[in-house]
DNA sequence: CGTACTTTTGAGGCGGTTCAAAGAGAGTGG
DNA sequence: CCACTCTCTTTGAACCGCCTCAAAAGTACG
């Protein structure tokens, strides 16, 4: 008869629901996720709570569990842009830096998993495919970063406001399925930016983001159901509104 | 009596003048380098040659060797935006990605120093920490488009070429050795865009452009040598008016 | 129900664009 | 060496999209 064997213990990261889109992913589970899980520890953050701040060092990087968190740049003279935004499973801290180069924000209830800089870079060291992980999103973030200059540069105030919502849409949507052609059907869409937080985003002021929302709500690309949520009808016609206008 | 011990070829990589700022700069000169040097082609293209384009796979990879290259990406109605400026010792070309998500674009005539798509990724494998050289270039481009994100959402157009010519001038006086209190002496700044592109680069059309680089000739930020090139009694001052207007 | 904040709406102004044309270089061939 | 051409740059005038300032309306929360 079979003694039952004790079932090893895969760490508090086995079951994390973001861990099959955050940059551990590519860890093995048995092997080497227990090892990160026994660096990292969870934080909340009240809605509003400045996480790291361009004054301080960066002390701690992490992964996104719940809620949204702006990336935030402010010149001398209080001018502010949105550089961008973090959503669950995304990655929040700069690796290889002594300051973080801008301030990252809690838009709601965040709850993030972080490690200390020190551990942190340990485990980069210990996992090399963690820190290509992290190097591969770093990439993709700089594509989204080099999307939204393009955005900013050459974008009417319309095509920002509905290259936002999009933005959110296939976010909150969750990644897209391999060979799965992405049905085009209702989607909610929650916004969680103030409308001022979306002017700081597009680089437009507050008022013409209210008024280019009207303006969508009247054409029927966005049907409101609240000030802070929409149903987008078809995606892929907001998307046309974002690219041709 | 000793033999003359034959000098190991350290190949053709040892003598390079951008390698003491390009990724290669962490190989080791005698162990390493040379095998870098047997992957390593170079290769020239005239002014306006499209060195990669959106549409091609990223068959290659490498590093300006002389002359200056922009990244530009366009919309499908024909809107452009330069997303960045490469100029010797930057990397060219995206890792770990089949398609590259933009133009490359030479804007003088360029020498490239390259390796093949395959056997770069090879290199980046056998050396883990020309990957984290790599990774530390990526992250540094990541800031300069997001303070690129800034100028483009917020930034006024005479803000935007003070800015621009902040950015070639510290460029073109190479990088800034530690501990060196930067002079601010008279600097000269050859511009190797067309007012069009210059215009691409800050979201501005090519008569605005031309209009506030004028207005910068007559307060004296600059002195104007030829349309192409300009002297920059005070940086510091300059610099100022890239900030606060 | 009152207070504070967010959002919407309105009216007017301005910075940058658009359209048009003249001016300045750089290269080419007679 | 100069006329010719092509491209790049500058300048002018009118326009417009977005901003600014102001106030009302809506929403959240004690």
């Amino acid at each position: 008869m079979n003694i039952a064997q004790p079932v090893l213990d895969a760490g508090p990261c086995q079951h994390c629901g973001v861990r099959k889109n955050a940059i551990c992913r590519v860890l093995d589970v048995h092997r080497e996720l227990p090892e990160m899980g026994k660096s990292v520890r969870h934080r909340h953050y009240a809605a509003g709570h400045v996480i790291m701040s361009d004054q301080d060092p960066v002390s701690f990087l992490g992964t996104v569990l719940e809620g949204t968190v702006k990336l935030e740049k402010m010149m001398g003279d209080g001018r502010k842009q949105i550089l961008g935004l973090l959503f669950p499973s995304d990655f929040l801290g700069r690796a290889h830096a002594k300051q973080s180069p801008y301030y990252a924000i809690a838009l709601e209830p965040v709850k993030l998993c972080y490690a200390e800089a020190a551990s942190f870079h340990r485990l980069l060291e210990t996992f090399p495919k963690l820190e290509t992980s992290l190097f591969e999103r770093t990439l993709e973030a700089l594509d989204h970063s080099r999307e939204w200059m393009m955005l900013l540069g050459r974008k009417t105030a319309r095509e920002r406001v509905a290259s936002f919502l999009c933005l959110l849409a296939e976010r909150q949507a969750g990644p897209v399925t391999e060979g799965e052609p992405a049905s085009d059907g209702p989607l909610v869409c929650r916004i969680p930016l103030t409308r001022g937080d979306i002017a700081e985003f597009l680089g437009l002021t507050m008022e013409t983001v209210s008024r280019q929302i009207g303006e969508l709500k009247s054409t029927g690309l966005i049907v409101p159901d609240s000030t802070r949520q929409v149903t987008i009808p078809s995606l892929s016609a907001l998307r046309e509104a974002a690219e041709k206008g």
